[in-house]
DNA sequence: CGGGATCCTAGGGGATACTG
DNA sequence: CAGTATCCCCTAGGATCCCG
């Protein structure tokens, strides 16, 4: 549509920001994305190389903001599982574009984690 | 799903991940995706609050990454313009979903952005 | 005008140890 | 097992000044 009325501004990309650039935040949708539901501990191990308390961090921040659910069980020992909400698999589905086109751009650098993958991401740098 | 294999890996986010984390780098992109070309400080004006130093790595940043391009006219003042590189675009438009869901998500929030709002970026290419 | 050179700070994030 | 509590470090990024 004519002129710049059709996008209001650019001011909610700044919301996103705070979010997707927490470094293991992404890391932790796409990882909720592909399993249904994952323990502390079951993260903690997909998303290899994450502290404990980093891991707490951005699971209560995706929490406060609504990506994440958690759910307690009260037994002993304690068993707790994460998962993403509606709007945490939305935005999961909002970047799975860009996982694609960064795929399919950077499978040359892709050969560099060869061995590594899946387990995911040692963040070594 | 138990399988290992229905996600390839997600190495390829930690590159991503890099670039988008910065900050400002996803702004700029979009404002470089609006705008065919802008100057230095023309960035630095839609980008309100940025500073220079800052505009200057994060450019460079872009531009090492092949996101953007840059040209420098020889005149006196100098003239320096940035613009998105084809790799950029795609970028932009890998982000674009990414955009729109949360222009849909933050249309509450976003009464609290209301009076800094800036140039509403429309999105005409 | 477009930045480079400096300085400085908050806080993100790692490591480790500890607890309910 | 699922986190806290500490400590510590490092870098992104703001402010400022200056120069070609």
């Amino acid at each position: 549509m004519a002129g710049e009325s059709d996008v209001p501004c650019i001011c909610p990309l700044e919301g996103v920001i705070d979010t997707i650039s927490k470094k293991w935040a992404l890391l932790i949708i796409h990882v909720l994305g592909n399993h249904s539901r994952l323990r502390f501990n079951g993260l903690a191990k997909e998303l290899e190389g994450i502290s404990p308390k980093t891991l707490a961090d951005t699971l209560a921040l995706l929490r406060k903001e609504g990506f994440v659910g958690r759910e307690a069980f009260p037994e002993i020992p304690p068993r707790v599982e994460y998962y993403l909400t509606e709007d945490g698999r939305e935005l999961w589905e909002a970047i799975l574009p860009l996982l694609t086109w960064t795929l399919k751009r950077e499978h040359l650098t892709h050969e560099a984690c060869k061995g590594r993958c899946r387990k995911p991401a040692g963040h070594r740098r």
